[in-house]
DNA sequence: CGCCATGAGTAAACCCTTTTACGATGGTGC
DNA sequence: GCACCATCGTAAAAGGGTTTACTCATGGCG
């Protein structure tokens, strides 16, 4: 048995394909009268159009791609979890889909990511934790394609992105860091992103604007990981063992941080402070509770479907958001000790 | 400049469409001279196929649909993570795609769940952990369409999966804490999945084959979650202080066990064993190590892969396949210790 | 009463490939 | 020299929609 299509119920209808065609599309062209008897045709057969032939026909495919980073486990990552589960609810409340990517050697030398989008297989592409070196990236800014960087961007170049505020992120830690008196503080630096060297060069300038030294200021670059965390705490304090507080790049590093702090039997935050950045749902449930500077990720995922779409549209040539952060304090924070 | 279609490449070559379309699906019947010239031109232009033309005419969309739970914060759960990684994986090895769903609400009562199906969208698809209560599976089975059921399964409903050995999974495990000499064994069970009743009541059997009381077998059911676990374990220990091991449904569980363990200031393993099942890759970062039953999810995603593609070829029309596991043995399981 | 704007619907071109039945060409065996 | 067969290609029919220009009533207006 065939699928019904258009024309089954145009004939039971006894009207013009395009009619049920223009029905389907909600046009105000068609007569309430006749757009009814079409509504309940369809229902009756519980036709369903073929999307092929209407992205084929339309030029538009209602899909999303969502290109993730080629780590280790990405798929059970919280960070990049967050940000596709705001993508794909605001996906499918939008009527669009999601299609998985990820952007590893075969995906960019074989120009797929190019392709993906030139052969309107999909109608834009969400590029999430792109690194420095992804040079492929500027294909897709000479070309103009509809694509949305999440949560990163790339300086110099002409590419939308949708992200937290990584410089006032970097301010408020600061600010709240030296509010509490820590003059000597380490740096957890993630490696390899613009966020991340923006978050580090404003942390170390706000720092510096407010009286610390440079040479006060230690960081040790790393994954952004729990395991990047702890290398780079224990790079830190094997050298620098008069820090008070650790300011990590992201929460997996400060949990991981923490980690070593416990078996180095250091108390947080009476003898280290740590400071996360994200506020991951983990973050809540450390022990002591992580202070962190939350990016609403889950928003961010969401506001990236819309850009990429508006860009898909044409309504917009270039997007470039910025989204404000907010402090959580929680346990992992405190006054700085004294160190004689 | 509208793209480059099969046309343009067969009146430059001096071909027909059809030469090109042969050519491109690499049909023997070509010679290689022309297939050559074809080719050439094709690199030239950059050619890429419209996948959606492509797709209406051949009824093939090359796409796979992975179904996830509606659970909070799936997308960022290491045990699907894994699962997903190894369907990806394979997918994109044979040239499939991968397009993202979510069986909420929405996706199950507007029969989006057999309509992606039934419309061809995509040629199978892939169920991951749903419940005891998705009824919602049956219509997939009376409709005879292309799914398979990743790492579970329904009694008595004819529906392919690809699972672990949930039952072998039991008995290593009941073995193993046996032989360690565990005579009152606490349960932390998940919830509303037929792989954790089918796991729950084989150890349980397998237990009391070896001479042990049910009275001694005290389980709790919970969600497969960190907090799950702990809730469990808790509300078990309460009950049942003279138990020396906690068989935890899943890794997470176990792991949730352990942090209760730890804030009651119980050794594991010397006061109490813990037992995982998974080895989901946090299972080896634990303190200590958890020991637990390894199923290779990544390796189940892949098979369901396949699984999938044979059900949509009608190569066959029921698959169902239950993988081995393995015993790994770390450091939080140990001899049961004398209770007075 | 004639003209025109408006509303409702339709015809037909178009979107781009796949696929099958058929055609042409040249060679082979007898 | 003929029937027959491979070999290599091609024509044309799907595949199932969207969309634009056009038709045809109808009613309002001057």
């Amino acid at each position: 048995m065939a699928r019904t299509t258009i024309k089954d119920i145009a004939e039971e209808c006894g009207v013009s394909l395009s009619t049920v065609s223009l029905v389907l599309n909600n046009n105000p062209r068609i007569s309430a009268s006749t757009r009814e008897k079409v509504l309940k045709a369809v229902e009756r057969h519980q036709y369903q159009p073929n999307v092929f032939a209407r992205s084929l026909a339309s030029r538009s495919s209602h899909v999303l791609s969502v290109v993730m980073p080629d780590l280790n486990h990405v798929f059970s990552d919280t960070y990049f979890g967050e940000i596709v589960s705001g993508i794909y609810d605001r996906a499918s409340e939008i009527g669009y889909k999601v299609l998985l990517d990820v952007a590893n050697q075969r995906f960019v030398s074989t120009g797929e990511h190019v392709a993906l989008l030139t052969s309107k297989r999909v109608d834009a592409a969400l590029f999430i934790g792109s690194s420095i070196y992804d040079e492929y990236l500027t294909r897709l800014e000479t070309e103009q394609l509809p694509v949305v960087l999440v949560n990163h961007f790339m300086p110099g170049h002409k590419l939308s992105y949708v992200a937290a505020d990584y410089k006032e992120t970097a301010r408020i830690a600061a600010d709240h860091l030296l509010g509490l008196g820590h003059r000597q503080i380490g740096i957890l630096s993630g490696t390899n992103t613009h966020t991340a060297l923006e978050f580090r060069n404003t942390f170390i300038d706000a720092c510096v604007a407010s009286g610390l030294r440079e040479e006060d200021l230690p960081w040790a670059d790393g994954w952004f990981s729990e395991q990047g965390g702890y290398e780079a705490a224990q790079w830190l304090l094997d050298r620098n063992p008069r820090i008070t507080a650790l300011m990590g790049g992201n929460d997996k590093m400060a949990i991981g941080a923490m980690r070593l702090l416990k078996e180095r039997k250091l108390r947080v935050p009476d003898d280290i402070s740590v400071l996360g950045v994200d506020d991951t749902p983990a973050s809540a449930f450390t022990n002591p509770g992580l202070s962190t500077i939350r990016h609403d990720l889950f928003h961010i995922g969401s506001l990236a479907v819309d850009a990429a779409l508006a860009l898909f549209n044409g309504d917009s040539k270039l997007l470039q958001k910025t989204l404000p952060v907010q402090m959580i304090a929680r346990e992992s924070t405190g006054p700085a000790p004294h160190r004689p």
